[in-house]
DNA sequence: CGACTTTGACCAGCGC
DNA sequence: GCGCTGGTCAAAGTCG
């Protein structure tokens, strides 16, 4: 027995020294592991730093690149008998605004142009229907004769000139003012009015036909619909109360910001809704934004820009669930993503899709609204996922939503969903994740117009400049480089789009000349872009990028109390951010 | 005291 | 022409 005791004792033992040295070894290999692990982080973070290095120096290239080419097309702006109106009291800025506003749209002279391109294009197309070309005259872009590369030519310059500055709504407001004579000082701070002037103005059919279109373009309004708690939703701008309106049959008050951080900045916005904020942007900022700001001015901007533009439609658009025509509106010809009807958004109504797309009269019948809806759900999967989150603020969201605002921001060009699908449109609040800013989507987005606009002004920066060896060319090239290294995806995407809305414009939604550029486009993208070739978006949007111009008007209506522009805007979603940082 | 919000009045556009 | 409504103004109140 007590051999046999003994025996199974130091068996006994033996499976404790068994079970021991197995520990120790698990112990040992997870701390390996675990060591491995650190390694990889650093590793991680490493490339990670340098990422965001090759971000933050790629993006201020870019910006010295759009300046060097604004500049440039300043220049040549100069050169051109571009009507500018003089009877105003700024005629520094007034200038400047002339610039800005065309983006998207095309001013008067260009507008006669275009008529005069398409009126020979005309003859072998007689089948358009009249509200086409109606709509289609005011657009500047995608309206170049493939017969003519002079008139093609001259037309791209012209959009360069029209992108050389941040476009927006009000500028477009002003710059048809100017068509029709009105005072700036009207302008600035009565958009309302200014258009319903300029449309009374106008005396023949094209022109009726023009300032109406302009008219709608102008009153373009961006609506961003959010789940918020607080009364207003931070865009990094600071904004005044002044005035609240109890909106017929709405129990929220509809409360009016203005902009505070220039003083004749036009932007304002007012606030409806009981958990979801409807903040309206209306115009654009006119001074030098923080960097908070820049993301939702950039996205609005681009939004109304889109809207604006009327070369951005594809039948393709009517497949995305959030896009909303209104049976209640005027037609208007463009818009990808939600089209805000009231606080009523009937998704997928497929009984109301049409070739055209359908504008809001929520706010005023006068005033197409394209709505950014940060409240639905994610419906489709997206392969903007892959920018994760990084803040846990729902309220401080915003705050990265921007192409600069973000540090930790993902890269910027990583990932290619199709920008070509009219990403810009349209923020799905989903792809926040659940705790995710807004930013994923739309920044990525956003940023993609800004390389979009870049791309364009590469494209017709080349076009007159071949016999100039300048250094800018020089640094266009190394950019470009830079780019096409970091994402070549994308960057072809955009290039292609660019290309795309060069040659065929804003003529590929209706099938023309689409097929030749679409497969240009698949060509340059090597399959990277969405079938959706909506290649005609290219032009038009790339008006937020720079927002140290912007001129922008903005409106919000919060459902809850809506109690405060800056207070909240600035001070409390800033707490936010910061702490989140 | 300055900045901001509140709130009633005013104005202009639009529909009937 | 009248009334309704949206948008704006400005004086008064509030807050830090």
């Amino acid at each position: 027995m007590p051999n046999s005791y003994a025996s199974s004792h130091d068996q006994h033992l033996q499976t404790n020294n068994l079970l021991s040295t197995k520990k120790d070894c698990e112990i040992e290999n997870t701390k390996t592991e675990m060591g491995e692990v650190r390694e990889e982080n650093k590793r991680l973070k490493t490339v990670l730093n340098h990422m965001e290095k090759d971000y933050k120096s790629l993006q201020l290239r870019f910006f010295d690149i759009v300046k060097e080419v604004d500049h440039h097309d300043h220049d040549q702006d100069l050169k051109k008998p571009i009507t500018i109106i003089t009877n105003c009291d700024d005629e520094i800025e007034e200038a400047d605004q002339l610039v800005s506003l065309r983006l998207g749209r095309s001013p008067k002279n260009i507008t006669k142009t275009n008529l005069m391109i398409r009126k020979s294009r005309d003859d072998e197309d007689q089948d358009q229907d009249h509200q086409e070309e109606l709509i289609k005259a005011n657009l500047t872009l995608g309206l170049g004769s493939n017969n003519d590369n002079d008139q093609l030519k001259q037309l791209s310059s012209e959009i360069v000139i029209n992108e050389a500055t941040p476009d927006d709504s009000s500028e477009l407001l002003l710059e048809a003012n100017n068509n029709n004579k009105i005072p700036n000082s009207i302008n600035n701070n009565n958009n309302n009015k200014m258009i319903k002037s300029s449309t009374c103005t106008s005396s023949s059919n094209n022109d009726q036909d023009e300032v109406v279109s302009q008219a709608q373009v102008k009153r373009a309004r961006v609506s961003v619909r959010a789940r918020c708690d607080t009364p207003t939703m931070n865009d990094g701008c600071q904004w005044r109360k002044y005035g609240q309106k109890i909106a017929k049959g709405n129990p929220c008050p509809r409360a009016y910001y203005r902009c505070t951080v220039a003083p004749s900045c036009p932007v304002q916005r007012c606030a409806d809704d009981m958990s979801i904020l409807i903040t309206t942007y209306e115009g654009s900022h006119n001074h030098p934004l923080p960097v908070t700001a820049t993301a939702m001015a950039s996205t609005t901007s681009a939004a109304a820009s889109m809207l604006l533009s009327g070369s951005s439609t594809s039948s393709s658009n009517h497949d995305h669930p959030f896009f909303t025509p209104n049976k209640n509106s005027s037609p208007l010809n463009m818009i990808n993503g939600l089209v805000q009807n009231n606080n009523n958004f009937n998704y997928f109504d497929h009984t109301l899709r049409t070739k055209q797309f359908y504008s809001s009269t929520s706010l005023s019948p006068l005033f197409p609204t394209i709505t950014l809806d940060l409240t639905t759900p994610q419906l489709t999967s997206s392969t903007t996922s892959a920018f994760a989150p990084s803040s846990n603020s729902r309220s401080s969201s915003l705050h990265s939503f921007g192409p600069t605002s973000e540090p930790k921001q993902p890269p910027l060009w990583g990932n290619n969903v199709g920008y070509l699908n009219y990403g810009p449109m349209y923020y799905d609040k989903a792809h926040q994740t659940n705790n995710g800013p807004l930013n994923l989507g739309g920044t990525k987005q956003a940023q993609e117009f800004i390389y979009q606009r870049c791309a364009e002004k590469i494209v017709s920066y080349n076009n007159n400049n071949h016999n100039q060896g300048s250094s800018a060319h020089e640094t266009l090239t190394e950019t470009l480089t830079k780019a096409i290294t970091s994402d070549p995806s994308t960057f072809k995407s955009v290039i292609a789009a660019a290309i795309s809305s060069m040659v065929g414009g804003g003529e590929t939604h209706l099938g023309r000349k689409q097929d030749g550029v679409e497969k240009l486009s698949q060509r340059l993208t090597l399959g990277d872009v969405s079938t959706n070739t909506n290649t005609n978006i290219t032009t038009t949007t790339a008006t937020t990028a720079n927002t140290n111009n912007n001129n922008s008007k903005a409106v919000s209506h919060n459902p809850l109390t809506l109690q405060n522009g800056q207070g909240l805007s600035s001070s409390y979603f800033n707490r936010l951010s910061s702490s989140n940082f």
